[in-house]
DNA sequence: CACCTCACTTAGTATTCGGACT
DNA sequence: AGTCCGAATACTAAGTGAGGTG
């Protein structure tokens, strides 16, 4: 498993490098192949290391997890992005390595099933479609970034046309081959892409223009005239039932009009009143009516502590604790509550940021070099910058500019009159003196450390627990933003603005009517006291930089977050039910008549195989540009008639979350690939690809097919089942266990590869690795050294013979074997970490793989749960501890 | 339908913690 | 006792998707 020597990190940018690339152009370059037979599904070894990064074993199980498809899906692929534009030394080309499976025309059932066993071909060296520009990377043109709507009897001109030529049923189900970025190529736009460079279509000037009004008079286009045809409903009764509940909901609530209006509204001076504000009491008269209603019926059902009696809640909190003698409440075994969250509900109120305090006399800001004092609001958002400077962030342009502007509003009309120029203000001081603070803190004695660690417990307990339903329960986040400058990810136009301090006139406190009702700190009103048990958060404000709402929620191991964690579960094991179907449906609607039907079918067939997020519409200019599946543009997406030995291949690279790079080449089935040139025929490169599809008729669509079914659901699905097949492909119940955690490692690495969670590679990836590397050279002299002496005492023992020289020898060879298996552990702890240095598997643990999985999982092969959960994810997944024996089955 | 708000999940990164090592 | 380092936690941005309104 020879982790490369040295050349392991050799690889690495250096930190400038890192920066740099960040901000450069995400570019493709002509690849060239792995070598053959490498494993170029993997992640580890990206890069120009990769080749030599396994050894013998691990190639083994890599290959293994490959033959048997590892997710038929992604796999990772090594690119490498040369950035001729910053003169890097090496002038690399990409390294690609297409691992893609052959066609397997092999059918089950009537629909074409997805063969998820193919082989594996790979690319040719070399190009692979010569791709000279990339999307984005400056050497194109510049594509005016619009949306035209397409006159619909336009495209079904065209879509009559190309059924002609592809009426043929093909069988071609090949699979899917995600190619991963390499460290470098990430580093170079990869993991984050500014848009000023990849993007640029979509910063240009007339491209901050909403995109969805666009979009939706191209449905509307769409629309008419277009046939419709029956659809199928594979829950019908279900969908029907919902609905005639919900209408039944609204009425009673109808009926209820004026029950509640409770509402204390926080005494505020005027001035601070919000315009919103009564909207927002009209909303909070709406879903008090509502839960009014709902109270009244589910009280007798409830937890039975809605009169709020303080006794009965401590009561039924000590109940709880002792129900369990571990404190936990084991809410699972209750029955579920539907539309109401809560019955009762009280806590502390958010605890607040401190207040600024001001920068010692001895520490000063220059304007022009001359020392100048700063107003107290304007000391403290240069300060907020100042403690920034040696980020990247402070390099960037729009952040510099956000930050000004926003300064300059804090300024007093003096200051405004000199500080004119963000060059000439020097906050080396302030930098520093916010330096040496966090090395004082650091460097604090044991007792004193010992002192803050006590008063954050003492807030914890004081702040951090809520009573619900008279049981205590952890708050997620108890404390208010403090202010700041926003720190928006990829290119965000709105980096560098100022987050303002959050006050508690800004914050609408939610809790049962009868509880103690949170006081605000001294001096101060809430804007709002409301008592809404239809929602889980506790509190609320406006943060003014994008304007949306922040909330106080829940920690993941409440009820209210864990009852929803585990629904959603349920409904992907209820798509595994259902998803055949489904998948013979699109295929079938492949060859629809209506290109909605088309587009929708092509964009739930990138969804189920390539677990694409959905992609919602975004505002232009408000955020990054990124995007998902249904917001996807033609100039994300390139068609390879032939690449790599394998046909129709979809080359697929677009910023999706936080400006994560999605980079894959999958070979598609034949219609797949057929209608994708259709939907990009006479397109312009910022045109949806899917122009007559939003996310709204996707998920409506998806709702007829099985009730609750959402975009979304597919890659929790897709993920769960991913890490169950791998599960039982990768683990022998003879293996040890670091081999068996080992092998959920890997299953768990697959999972976050089909989804694309990435991380930057750590900053301390270099040193620990070599340090790694040491031990193992260490290890490796101990080895060869125990083996002579082992040598040694095997001839003593043959010439003497004797009880001493055979103990002795005894000796040698236990120590032998224990040093053997502590250089294989090293080993594969290197293999490990060389394989997840860009891989980020918490996400998917967190979020994607159903606990129940892996605690059968452990149950199954007696892998101590520990090993696999650490405490604060059993106490999220207790429900799930709680509830899976071995057997349990996704 | 278009637009908008709201609630909640998912996401990566920064910071802190705590144990091993020196 | 101090340092180092990986793991755990804190933080908050960025998604999804439901539902309201006109």
């Amino acid at each position: 498993m020879a982790l490369s020597g040295p050349d392991g990190v050799s690889g690495q940018p250096s930190k400038t490098q890192e920066k740099r690339g960040k901000e450069t152009v995400l570019q493709a370059v002509p690849g060239r192949m792995a070598a053959p037979g490498g494993d170029g599904r993997e992640l580890n070894g990206q890069g120009e290391n990769h080749e030599k990064s396994k050894s013998k074993q691990e190639k083994g199980k890599g290959e293994n997890l490959e033959e048997r498809g590892l997710l038929e899906k992604p796999v990772g692929i090594h690119t490498k992005a040369a950035r001729p534009e910053e003169g890097r030394g090496d002038s690399r080309s990409t390294q690609e390595d297409l691992s893609c499976r052959e066609q397997e025309p092999k059918e089950r059932g009537p629909g074409e099933e997805r063969a998820r066993k193919e082989g594996q071909c790979h690319h040719e060296k070399g190009t692979q479609d010569g791709r000279e520009a990339v999307p984005g990377d400056g050497s194109e043109q510049v594509p005016v970034r619009k949306t035209k709507p397409r006159d619909a009897r336009k495209c079904e001109e065209l879509l009559e046309r190309k059924q002609l030529q592809d009426d043929d049923k093909e069988g071609t189900d090949v699979w899917a081959v995600k190619m991963k970025t390499d460290h470098d190529e990430r580093l170079a736009g990869g993991t984050r892409v500014s848009k000023g460079t990849r993007n640029d279509q979509a910063s240009g000037p007339g491209s901050v223009v909403s995109r969805r009004g666009k979009k939706r008079r191209v449905l509307r286009a769409a629309e008419e005239g277009a046939g419709k045809s029956k659809e199928r409903k594979l829950e019908g009764q279900d969908q029907k039932d919902k609905r005639s509940r919900e209408r039944e909901a609204q009425r009673r609530s109808e009926l209820s009009e004026g029950a509640a209006e409770w509402q204390v509204q926080g005494q505020a001076p005027a001035g601070t009143q919000h315009t919103s504000r009564e909207e927002s009491h009209q909303r909070g008269v709406k879903r008090a009516r509502g839960r009014e209603d709902v109270e009244k019926e589910e009280e007798p059902v409830g937890a039975g502590v809605s009169s709020g009696n303080e006794k009965k809640v401590d009561q039924e909190g000590e109940r709880g604790q002792q129900k369990t003698d571990g404190s936990r409440w084991r809410w699972w075994e209750e029955e579920k509550s539907q539309d109401v969250k809560w019955t009762q509900l009280e806590h502390k109120g958010p605890y607040f940021a401190p207040p600024y305090e001001p920068l010692p006399d001895g520490v000063h800001f220059f304007y022009d070099g001359k020392p100048m004092k700063l107003s107290l609001a304007a000391e403290e958002v240069a300060t907020f910058y100042g403690k920034m400077l040696d980020h990247e962030y402070t390099t960037k342009e729009v952040f510099q500019n956000n930050f000004f502007s926003d300064w300059r509003k804090e300024m007093t009309v003096e200051e405004r009159e000199v500080i004119k120029h963000l060059d000439k203000c020097d906050f080396t001081e302030i930098h520093r003196y916010f330096v040496d603070k966090a090395a004082a803190r650091k460097a604090l004695p044991w007792q004193e450390r010992q002192k803050l660690k006590e008063e954050a417990e003492k807030l914890q307990q004081e702040f951090g627990y809520c009573i619900l339903d008279g049981h205590r329960e952890k708050i997620g986040n108890f404390k208010t933003e403090p202010p700041g400058l926003f720190r928006g990810r990829g290119d965000h136009p709105k980096m560098g603005m100022l987050k303002r301090r959050v006050m508690p006139e800004d914050v609408v406190i939610n809790c049962s009517r009868d509880s103690k009702i949170p006081e605000p700190p001294a001096g101060h009103q809430w804007r709002e006291v409301r008592s809404d048990n239809t929602v889980t958060w506790l509190a609320a404000w406006t943060e003014n930089v994008q304007n949306s709402i922040k909330y106080i929620m829940l920690n993941p191991s409440s009820k209210l977050k864990g009852e929803k964690d585990w629904q959603k579960y349920e409904t992907a094991r209820r798509l595994k039910g259902v998803v055949e179907e489904i998948r013979s449906q699109y295929r079938a609607d492949w060859k629809s008549q209506e290109m909605k039907r088309r587009q929708q079918a092509v964009a739930l067939y990138f969804i189920d195989k390539l677990a694409l997020r959905a992609g919602n519409e975004k505002e232009g200019g408000e955020t990054a540009d990124t995007v998902g599946c249904c917001s996807l543009r033609v100039e994300h997406v390139r068609l390879h008639p032939e690449a790599g030995g394998c046909k129709h291949v979809v080359e697929l690279d677009f910023l999706g979350k936080d400006s994560i790079r999605y980079y894959n080449r999958v070979p598609v089935e034949k219609p797949v690939y057929k209608n994708l040139q259709l939907f990009m025929e006479n397109k312009d490169p910022g045109d949806d690809l899917f122009d007559r599809l939003t996310t709204a008729t996707l998920n409506k669509h998806l709702q007829d097919l099985m009730c609750g079914l959402t975009a979304k659901v597919f890659r929790t699905y897709n993920a769960s089942i991913t890490l169950q097949e791998q599960l039982r492909e990768l683990t022998s119940a003879e293996d040890s266990t670091a081999a068996k955690i080992l092998s959920y490692s890997r299953a768990n690495r697959a999972v976050a590869i089909l989804c694309n969670h990435q991380r930057a590679t750590p900053k301390t990836f270099e040193k620990s690795m070599k340090n790694l590397q040491a031990k193992i050279e260490m290890k490796k002299e101990q080895v060869a050294e125990a083996k002579v002496e082992l040598k040694k005492a095997t001839a003593d023992f043959k010439t003497k013979g004797d009880g001493t020289s055979r103990s002795f020898l005894e000796k040698k060879q236990r120590l032998l074997e224990k040093l053997e298996e502590q250089l294989v552990r090293l080993h594969t702890q290197a293999t490990e970490k060389e394989e997840n240095k860009q891989v980020a598997l918490g996400t998917s643990k967190l979020n994607y793989l159903d606990p129940r999985i892996s605690i059968a999982w452990c149950k199954r092969f007696r892998v101590p749960v520990e090993k696999i959960y650490n405490k604060t994810q059993r106490e999220k997944f207790a429900w799930a501890l709680a509830m899976a024996d071995e057997d349990f089955e996704f």
